[in-house]
DNA sequence: CGGGCCCTGGAT
DNA sequence: ATCCAGGGCCCG
C-alpha cells in the first residue's frame, strides 16, 4: 500500500525518464482509471497528447506531473496521479519490453487506439483479460506513450488510483509547493492537502497545535490529510508504536510535547522507509510494492497481532476502529 | 465526524 | 460463498 515513502520512491524513479519528454499518446484501457478526469477518458487523451513534462512533484500522497505546451509554456494544468491502494507507475524503454507484451494479432481491438495516434504494435498494450489474476499486465490501466520510444504503465489491480489532470492554482503560504515543485503553483486537487511530514514548509508544532484542539482519536487526525498528509494506516500505526501513544487517546488529550513527539515519530519512521525504499529501485522499473523491501523487515506493529512487542515483550494486539486495523502494545502504548 | 462507497482477488 | 484490506471522497 503506497504511502508517502513509496509515492516518493515513485517520484524520483518517474522523473528522470519523464521530465523533458513529449507525451506522444495515451492509451486508455479502463476508463474507471480516469474516472476522475473532467471529459473523461476522451478528455484526458486531449489533455495530456503533444505535452512535455517538465518536472515530477508529490504532495502527501498526491503526485503530479507539470506539463507544458510545445512553445514550452505551462499548460496550466497538471497530471495528477494517486496509487490509491494498488497503484504502480512503470517506466519502460522501448528495448525493454518483453515479448509477450506486444500486441498479438487481434489480441487488441481495433479502436483500442486513441483517434489520432498510430502506435507501434510494440507499444500497444495487451488485451487486459490475458494471462493469469497475478500477473501485472492484466491491470494495465492507462499506458502513456513518451517521445524517446519508451512508455509509462499505470497498473492498478483494485481500482482506487487513477490519472486526471486538474488545474494549477497558486499555494496560500507562497512556498514552493512541494517535493520536486519548481514554484508555488499546485493543482487544484491537491490544495486542500495539508504539507507532508517531509516537507520542509511543514510547521509541526503547528500541526501538534492543531491536534490538540481536536477531539477525535490520535490516529484519526494523524489520517486526515487536511491536517497532515502522507501518513497512511500503517505508518501511523508505526509512529504510535514509537512514541508510545495509544491511537484512541483524544487529541485534546495530548500535551504539546506529546503531540509533537508523535509528529516527530511520523517524520522519522517515514525517513527510514524512504531510506530503505530506495534500495529496491532499479532503473527501468518504477517499484511501488512497499512491502519487498521495508515491509517485511523492518515493522514493529503492524500486522503483528500476537507477536511480541520489540520493547516489552508483550502481546501485540489489534482493534478495528472505523474500519481500519490498529495494532499497537497494550503496555507501551497506554491511552491517557 | 463516522460510515458507506468505490474495487479486486486472496484468504477463510 | 463470503469476508476483508486499503485511501479518499461524499453523504448524512
Amino acid at each position: 500500500m503506497p504511502e508517502l515513502p513509496e509515492v516518493e520512491v515513485v517520484r524520483r524513479g518517474l522523473a528522470p525518464h519523464a521530465v523533458g519528454r513529449t507525451i506522444i499518446g495515451v492509451e486508455i484501457r479502463d476508463p474507471r482509471s480516469a474516472r476522475r478526469q473532467a471529459g473523461g477518458a476522451s478528455g484526458l487523451e486531449q489533455m495530456l497528447t503533444g505535452t512535455t513534462v517538465t518536472a515530477i512533484a508529490r504532495r502527501g500522497k498526491f503526485l503530479w506531473w507539470r506539463l507544458a505546451d510545445p512553445d514550452g509554456a505551462d499548460t496550466g494544468h497538471a497530471l495528477m496521479t494517486h496509487l490509491g491502494m494498488s497503484g504502480q507507475l512503470r517506466v519502460r524503454s522501448r528495448a525493454a519490453v518483453p515479448a509477450h507484451d506486444a500486441a498479438s494479432p487481434g489480441a487488441a481491438a481495433p479502436d483500442a487506439a486513441p483517434p489520432g495516434v498510430d502506435l507501434p504494435a510494440d507499444l500497444r498494450a495487451p488485451a487486459p483479460s490475458e494471462g493469469p489474476a497475478s500477473d501485472p499486465v492484466r491491470h494495465l490501466r492507462i499506458r502513456l506513450a513518451l517521445d524517446d520510444g519508451a512508455h509509462v504503465d499505470f497498473i492498478d489491480q483494485r481500482l482506487f488510483g487513477g490519472l486526471w489532470t486538474s488545474p494549477l492554482v497558486t499555494a496560500d503560504d507562497g512556498r514552493t509547493s512541494a517535493w520536486g515543485s519548481p514554484d508555488d503553483l499546485l493543482p487544484r486537487d491537491a490544495a486542500h492537502i495539508a504539507r507532508d511530514v517531509l516537507d520542509d514548509a511543514a510547521d509541526l508544532p503547528a500541526i501538534a497545535r492543531a491536534i490538540r484542539r481536536r477531539r477525535a482519536p490520535v490516529k484519526s487526525l494523524l489520517l486526515a490529510q487536511d491536517l497532515v498528509s502522507g501518513i497512511g494506516n500503517i505508518y501511523a500505526d508505526e509512529a504510535l508504536w514509537a512514541a508510545r501513544a495509544h491511537h484512541a487517546t483524544p487529541g485534546q488529550a495530548l500535551s504539546q510535547v506529546r503531540a509533537h513527539r508523535i509528529l516527530r515519530a511520523c517524520r522519522a519512521v517515514m525517513e527510514r522507509a524512504l531510506a530503505v525504499g530506495g534500495t529496491s529501485f532499479d532503473a527501468l522499473y518504477v517499484n511501488v510494492d512497499g512491502r519487498s523491501g521495508y515491509f517485511a523487515r523492518s515493522l514493529e506493529a503492524y500486522g503483528r497481532e500476537g507477536e511480541p512487542c520489540s520493547r516489552c515483550g508483550t502481546a501485540l494486539r489489534r482493534q478495528v476502529r472505523s474500519g481500519r486495523s490498529c495494532f499497537f502494545c497494550p503496555r507501551c502504548q497506554r491511552r491517557r
